[in-house]
DNA sequence: CTTACGGATTGACATCCATCGATTGGTCGA
DNA sequence: TCGACCAATCGATGGATGTCAATCCGTAAG
């Protein structure tokens, strides 16, 4: 086989959130649900601040936030999962690593479902 | 004196959220503490609805909201207090009834802030 | 096989938060 | 002035959540 192991999507839900925008029209109650679940994941500094950081590398190892976010390991597990489970985040296993990268079309969705 | 009271501004935080851009570089401690108090705000459903509802006619009173939100005239008060100390909501007290507007300037800072 | 290492999971704990009943404060109509 | 109505506040309560130590699971190195 390979160097790298098969790529292991970690919680990649595929429901897309196209649900109606908050400034259109009043949202359903399954709609404000599921948003308010994304939003939710995006309304912690430090997984805010992680995002930044996985963004502005284009892939990171869980390993390498540790040190930037002041935070033990399981922490950084625990709010990796969080964002990767409201499709954030994706994570790819290598090894005994795990590489991490933004989804930005998932972000997008979110700006839109904001407003115009 | 004119037949409303003098306009009310209930909880306008003049701190513009000018911060980085979540994809663009690591945010500051600061900067991810205030955008996720934001976030905060709008990551609830009751919340989401309300706005939706509020920004779907202009401008709406607090008791119109306790019937299609389905929760006690309490819990709305707390909910309209939350989004107005966001800056996402901005009431206007005429007689007895306090009049809520979407502020969509606010809503357009957190839209940016969340990516280019 | 054994060891070392990265990461996920579990359990516990403290804190925050959504919700509502009861109360209080204003404002209008009678 | 009195009673009705709207809204804010208070206090209590049940549930969600961020955090970490301890542990378990895979994988690579020796």
């Amino acid at each position: 086989m390979g160097r790298r192991t098969a790529e292991l999507v970690l919680g990649a839900p595929d429901d897309a959130l196209c649900c109606g925008v908050v400034t259109t029209a009043p949202l359903s109650e399954s709609d404000a649900k599921r948003l308010a679940g994304i939003l939710g994941a995006l309304a912690d500094p430090v997984r805010l601040r992680l995002l930044s950081i996985v963004a502005a590398q284009h892939e990171v190892c869980s390993c390498d936030l540790e040190a930037p976010l002041a935070k033990s390991q399981p922490t950084i597990s625990h709010h990796t999962k969080v964002l990767a489970e409201a499709g954030l985040l994706v994570g790819e296993k290598r090894g005994r690593w795990v590489w991490w990268r933004i989804e930005p079309a998932r972000l997008a969705e979110v700006r839109q479902a904001l407003g115009a």
